[in-house]
DNA sequence: CTCTTAATTGATACTTACTATCAATAAGAT
DNA sequence: ATCTTATTGATAGTAAGTATCAATTAAGAG
């Protein structure tokens, strides 16, 4: 599965067209995400920038996943994790061990969906799906 | 989809098959929980029993998630929501509008998981598949 | 039935993840 | 360079819990 890197550019760009204007705090919040490459919490973001203000960051963090710059996810009991956003529409796996987070691309899960619409009354809106792993990095380290 | 419900028995059974004691504060959450029918959250059932602190509320439905009683799962926003668990291995639609929850069944959904072992490294512990709708009744209310 | 003891409870304070308010600031169109 | 409006940050507030700990109580032993 090889995937086009999001860069700094991209997000930038995004929010431009969807008509934001640029600050510097936006380019520093975009500069800190771009420095990740799994997932991350609005706190990493928040604490790692001393110049831009906590509501701000989380400002932010909401208007990159409207414009599908990152994606907002969740751990088994519902804590919050964002992970930047570079398959078009994937999924996320997630070790409940470390946080590490995958995107994986599966036409199977849009086959599925697809055929809940005969199963399911009413229109479907959206969907979430997301897999909780144990990390191969984790695993070796639970037999050491 | 036919569904056996869960009944208030099933619930306190679960709970002492797991060798939680059976108190009156336990008795009342489950009372509450079988009069709903779609989804609820922790503040619905703490409001409707003055009797039982907040507190414990929480730790009666973090327990009956435990023992598979019922399920919390989470709006687009993230927003949690707990609903009454009734087929074993189920996903949930849940109407954006009006929060009624729906379990459903897709055996479809099972099969992806399992081509998912191929294309995921590490080993699979869980998952949650959430399925946004607008529902029947919602869609017609929006042209009256 | 009574005793004993560990599980459970509730009041309170605290935490996490945000969101609202609003005066001050700064993008960017002209 | 100016002006308008979006954006910011400090602060306070909210939602959804979790921790603490003394007081209570379920349920197994006798």
């Amino acid at each position: 599965m090889t995937i086009a890197p999001t860069s700094q550019l991209d997000a930038i760009a995004a929010l431009e067209d969807a008509g934001f204007r640029i600050t510097g705090q936006r380019r520093q919040v975009v500069a800190a995400i771009d420095r990740k490459d799994g997932g991350f919490t609005a706190e990493d973001i928040a604490n790692e920038l001393d110049g831009v203000g906590r509501a701000t960051v989380y400002r932010t963090l909401k208007l990159l996943v409207n414009v599908d710059v990152i994606c907002k996810l969740a751990l088994p009991d519902g804590t919050p994790m964002y992970s930047p956003s570079r398959v078009e529409h994937h999924h996320h796996s997630v070790c409940t061990s470390c946080g590490a987070v995958e995107e994986f691309r599966d036409t199977t899960v849009e086959r599925v969906l697809r055929s809940l619409t005969r199963e399911i009354e009413g229109e479907i809106v959206g969907h979430r799906m997301e897999v909780f792993i144990r990390c191969q990095r984790c695993l070796s380290n639970d037999t050491p």
